[in-house]
DNA sequence: CTCGTATTTAACAGATCCGTTAAATACGAG
DNA sequence: CTCGTATTTAACGGATCTGTTAAATACGAG
C-alpha cells in the first residue's frame, strides 16, 4: 500500500509535462541523464531536479555507472498511483451497481431503499467541464 | 484523448490529500460543499477553492440547487489520468514482452538482437526509493 | 425588503516550484 | 595530477499554491 505522502509525491511528479515525458521515455528502457535531457530546451540542472523529484516520488530509480547515472522506470511507483485511481473508480462503479440492483430488484415497493450511502442516479458521458 | 494541459491539471489536483479525500468521498455519491467541507479543519473558502481546482481539472462537476452547489464525481476525468498511467505501463510491459520473445526465440545465436529501442533487461520487485 | 444560510471572491502572507547561471563534485583518460 | 565529460548543488528571482479573514453574492423564508 502507498502512504498518503507517497501518493502526494507521485501525483505531483506526474503533474509536470516534462516529467511525464521523461517517464514515458523511460518506459522504453533505461537512459542516462544527458540522453533524457536532450529532447528538452531547459538546462541540465533543471532536468536533474526533475529526475530527483521523480526518484523521490518512487517513479524512477538511478543506477551509477562510472560518471553516468542510468535512470530506470520503477513501475511499482506508477502502479501505486494507478491503484488509487482505479480503486476510486471501482468504488464509484460499485455504487452504480447497487443502484442497478435496486432498480432491477424484486421489491419495487419504494421502501427500504438499499442505495449506497447518499448515492443517487447520474448520467455519465458528454460535455467536459472545460469544454 | 486528454490534452497535456488536462493531464497537468488532473494530476496536480490529485496531488493534494484534501482533494483526494474529496474525490474519494464523491465516489460514493454527490454532496453539497458544506457536507464535503465538514470532515476537514480548514476553512470553507479553502475547500471552495479545492473544489474549483477539481472542477477545472475535470474531476468533478457542480450542479446548482437553490443556494447549494451539489458536487458530483466526473469519472471521465479520473479515467483520463488512469489511461495515461496505464498506457505508459503497457508500453513498459510491451518492452519486456519483446525481451521475453527474444530470450525464448528460436535464434539464440547472439546476433541481430531485436531488443526494443534502448531496452535492457531489468528486475521488477522490491525495495522502494524511499525505503 | 430583510434575514439567515450556503458558497465564492478579494486581499494577503508564507511555502513551494521551476528555471537560470555559476560553482562543485565524481570519475575515466592521458 | 590535470583535463574533459557527466551530473548535482548553491544561490536567486518569479510564478503559483494553500490557507486565513473579511466582504460579497445568491437564494429561500418570512
Amino acid at each position: 500500500m502507498m502512504t498518503e505522502d507517497q501518493l502526494d509525491a507521485a501525483f505531483a511528479a506526474l503533474a509536470d509535462p516534462t516529467r511525464r515525458a521523461i517517464v514515458a521515455r523511460l518506459a522504453s528502457g533505461p537512459a542516462p541523464v544527458g540522453e533524457l535531457a536532450a529532447p528538452f530546451e531547459i538546462s541540465l540542472p533543471a532536468v536533474s531536479r526533475h529526475l530527483k523529484v521523480l526518484e523521490t516520488a518512487g517513479l524512477i530509480s538511478r543506477e551509477k555507472d562510472a560518471q553516468w547515472r542510468r535512470c530506470h522506470l520503477r513501475p511499482q511507483g506508477l502502479a501505486g498511483a494507478a491503484e488509487w485511481i482505479d480503486s476510486t473508480r471501482r468504488f464509484w462503479e460499485g455504487r452504480l451497481d447497487s443502484l442497478a440492483r435496486y432498480l432491477e430488484g424484486p421489491n419495487q415497493n419504494g421502501k427500504e431503499a438499499p442505495h449506497a450511502g447518499t448515492a443517487e442516479p447520474r448520467d455519465d458521458d458528454d460535455e467536459g467541464p472545460q469544454g
